[in-house]
DNA sequence: CCGTATCCAAAAGGATACTG
DNA sequence: CAGTATCCTTTTGGATACGG
């Protein structure tokens, strides 16, 4: 028996990837704006500033927690930006960066691709399924 | 106390959302490439078909469960094709369908944004740690 | 060689109660 | 109004052993 193992050596194999793919820029993206919440608070957001308790509101089912934690992370990428006004009660407004404004050409195109090929994405769902009876 | 509790009816209003967003092609298409190992995998077919094998030390790491499960939808979906030969042992060779070769421009696209903004997006990130001291 | 099946640990996320 | 804190369920995915 080796000293190392093969599945020593496949766990620091998978160690070494996974922090290469952490650094990666098209990764960090992807896991951004994939994010179910994240692509639908930036939608909400693509036209106007909006307050906490609209965007809970428009974003139905969205559990406060969850808002928040997209929020927050949206905050500190610098795609969307806070505002607070000191009143009674607090009034806190969320508007898209320049920066997350830049975004939006993409996630249309994104939206353009899904919208024109899903129908072939069906069409091939259904013959897959057929196949497997 | 209403026969219908505001639990409910926020539980309701989130089936119902939820719902909506499974049949929105967009959601749909997101939620496959932003699969960490559905964007390896058609990354690894840009460049022409491979086998099983090759797949598997290609993508460093990956399980077989991830690598098999991730063929599978991919292929039900149409955007890769998968050819058995039948031999001893078998050989099976995976590939790019022309749907899965459309979708290559949107990735390169998606890479683009990624990397010309990475810098800014690290520079918001260091500046809002900064604040939270 | 190309998978499938099972088990189990880790992580994500929702419900609820509470605070400034 | 705008969150925070906690608990707990569901989901995800890796490891391992086995089958065609």
């Amino acid at each position: 028996m080796a000293t190392v193992t093969a599945a020593q050596r496949r766990a620091e194999q998978r160690r070494a990837y996974d922090a290469y793919l952490a650094e990666c820029p098209t990764r960090q993206l992807l896991d951004r704006i994939s994010d179910k919440w994240v692509s639908l608070v930036l939608t909400a957001l693509a036209t106007g500033p909006r307050r906490y308790s609209e965007l809970r509101r428009i974003i139905a089912g969205v559990s406060e927690k969850m808002l928040t934690q997209t929020l927050r992370t949206l905050e500190r990428d610098g795609l969307v930006s806070r505002a607070v006004t000191v009143s009674v009660p607090v009034r806190v407004d969320y508007a898209l960066t320049p920066l997350g404004t830049s975004l939006l050409p993409l996630m249309t195109s994104i939206k353009e691709w899904a919208e024109s090929h899903i129908e072939e994405v069906e069409r091939a769902r259904t013959a897959y399924d057929t196949d497997q009876d």
